[in-house]
DNA sequence: CCTTTAGATGATATGTTATAACATTGCAAG
DNA sequence: CTTGCAATGTTATAACATATCATCTAAAGG
């Protein structure tokens, strides 16, 4: 079933159960391990394709029956971050599927403050201008945080046939 | 007395002075209040030179007989990043105040998860980099979050020194 | 002079996000 | 078989932020 991501058209289960596949190499290399836990979270996150607060999960883990507390989440949520599967959205305090899984990059968020979507694009080259821009400071980057704050391209559109 | 800030000494004095002055202007030009409370949450983070936490403020606020509730910090707070001259660090849910008032930048910050300075720098070039890949993206990116963790030149040099 | 209005503050309560601290379990390497 | 580490369970609380409604103040227009 297509849906939209990206702002564009997708296979939408093929990307998550490549995100799905990844985690378990990647707790293989590692010989850590993909609990049903982990898997849920990062399914849901996968699923939904936007960002959602640590709360919003863990209400829909009682939902269904894995019931819990908060620090469950934080620590499946930290894990998948540390993995490099799963990214934090500062702007919002929430998390998001990564969608360039396996693939270096430099990833930049576009928030949408209209519907809420956010959306990972690839910002080569603005990371390579806050490396260089930290390098200039004496400064020892070891983590670039972009997010941009704006309007999607639906939104745009839809703004535009309103007015 | 000079202190450290941007990593680098200056005149620490004369910077909170300009601070103070340029949000007089400012609220001279639009007609909003510079209020004793607004001018001494300013010059508190002029004078840390650092980021504070919102319940930080408050509490020196009180200290200082300045009784109050948290929406008082949160207004003053929102009405000096409406008018430019304080930025929040989403990393850290912190605010700081601009280190570069008047002049047009684009703001990165710079910060240390050693000994938690934060610094302002100027990324013209990243700034545009983020703007370019959301053009790409048909984003209209009305504000953009950079914010770089790390190790500050200081602490760099300290484990250089330790090891 | 008065009254309207917008900015600013006061005060109470609550909502939301995140972690500390300590106990327990399961499993695999030595 | 025990030791050690990864993972989970549980309770409590810390830290950050806002909704709401009441009150006050000062400038603008009548």
């Amino acid at each position: 079933m297509p849906s939209m991501a990206g702002f564009k058209r997708h296979n939408h289960a093929a990307c998550i159960k490549k995100g799905l596949a990844a985690a378990e190499a990647r707790c293989r290399e590692t010989g850590l391990k993909f609990t049903p836990v982990r898997r849920r979270v990062l399914a849901m996150l996968l699923e939904r394709h936007t960002s959602l607060g640590a709360y919003e999960i863990l209400e829909q883990l009682r939902a269904e029956g894995h019931g819990g507390q908060p620090p469950m989440v934080y620590r499946a949520l930290d894990f998948l971050v540390k993995i490099g599967l799963v990214h934090r959205i500062e702007r919002l305090n929430a998390f998001i599927a990564c969608s360039h899984v396996g693939a270096e990059h430099t990833p930049m968020f576009l928030i949408c403050r209209s519907c809420e979507q956010v959306t990972e694009a690839c910002a080569e080259d603005a990371g390579s201008g806050m490396a260089n821009a930290a390098r200039e400071a004496g400064f020892d980057m070891e983590c670039a945080v972009m997010e941009a704050v704006g309007v999607c391209p639906e939104c745009v559109e839809d703004a535009a046939c309103a007015s």
